[in-house]
DNA sequence: TTTAATGATTAAAG
DNA sequence: CTTTAATCATTAAA
């Protein structure tokens, strides 16, 4: 089984395995065991996301993270010991073989070098499955997109008030966003993620919206600063304008239809 | 059950 | 950082 091999395996073990080894450490896989408390534990904090999701969610993805880890340092375990195992076997038959022939200490290191490459390998691949299984496990319990839920009545009227009476600039300011999120009783994150949805879904079939324009066109009161384009302002809804918001020139944030 | 709507994430560009 | 555009995953509607 020892073939010539082992010398030549893989040219870039290390950029892989660093890579994995990294992850495996990151994701506390690896690390020292984290009884107790000492939660650092940085949740993606990107999406406001649920408030009350942070009982048994987390508790249940730490449960079988730690499962996984226990496997992955069982495994590792039975690796390395069955790693000295066989090279002492190995050994000992060059020293038995050496009675009848000269075995050049050359010679052992080198089928030594073939052993231990091989039981890396195999380690490698461990860590590999691991990594993946930390993966799918991160996607099922992490990932915001499978806690959505759909905003309040509220929420959807304050923000779509906004868009539909700024449809020439659809772009609320920070300050905008804050008093927005506020109102609808959802972050500014969602808010950024709202309008960002709403302008190039609106954008690419403007269409379908036509109804939904009309209800909320004669709801608000223009913004204030602009007080430029009086002659538009019965800007029939049921003819949607073919142009953008981007395509004109927006000098000082002037109407741009 | 299939389809449409919708909020969140990602990559890429600024 | 922000945005667009594409895509993912869930929910509501058909």
């Amino acid at each position: 089984v020892l073939s010539i091999r082992g010398i030549q395996e893989e040219d870039p073990p290390d950029a892989q395995l660093m890579r994995l080894d990294n992850m495996l450490l990151a994701e506390g896989v690896s690390g020292p065991e984290k009884r107790g408390r000492g939660g650092p534990m940085a949740v993606a904090a990107t999406s406001g996301g649920c408030p009350n999701d942070n009982s048994i969610e987390h508790s249940d993805y730490r449960a079988k993270l730690s499962q996984i880890r226990q496997i992955y340092h069982s495994e590792l375990e039975k690796y390395e010991q069955a790693c000295s195992e066989f090279t002492t076997h190995v050994m000992n038959l060059l020293r038995e073989q050496s009675r009848t022939r000269p075995i050049s200490p050359k010679e052992i290191e080198r089928m030594v070098n073939i052993i231990h490459g091989k039981f890396s390998t195999i380690q490698m691949q461990l860590k590999q499955s691991t990594c993946e299984a930390v993966m799918i496990l991160r996607s099922r319990f992490l990932d915001a997109r499978r806690k959505r839920r759909n905003f309040s009545k509220q929420a959807t009227e304050v923000l779509n008030e906004y868009f539909y009476s700024h449809l020439s600039n659809p772009y609320p300011s920070e300050e905008a966003k804050e008093e927005l999120a506020k109102k609808g009783g959802i972050t500014v994150s969602q808010v950024s993620n709202w309008f960002g949805n709403k302008r190039i879904r609106y954008k690419k079939n403007m269409g379908k919206f036509q109804e939904e324009a009309n209800i909320y066109a004669a709801k608000t009161a223009v913004d204030a600063t602009n007080v430029v384009a009086q002659g538009n302002q019965a800007n029939s809804p049921s003819t949607p304008n073919s142009g953008e918001w981007e395509p004109v020139e927006r000098p000082d944030g002037f109407f741009c239809l």
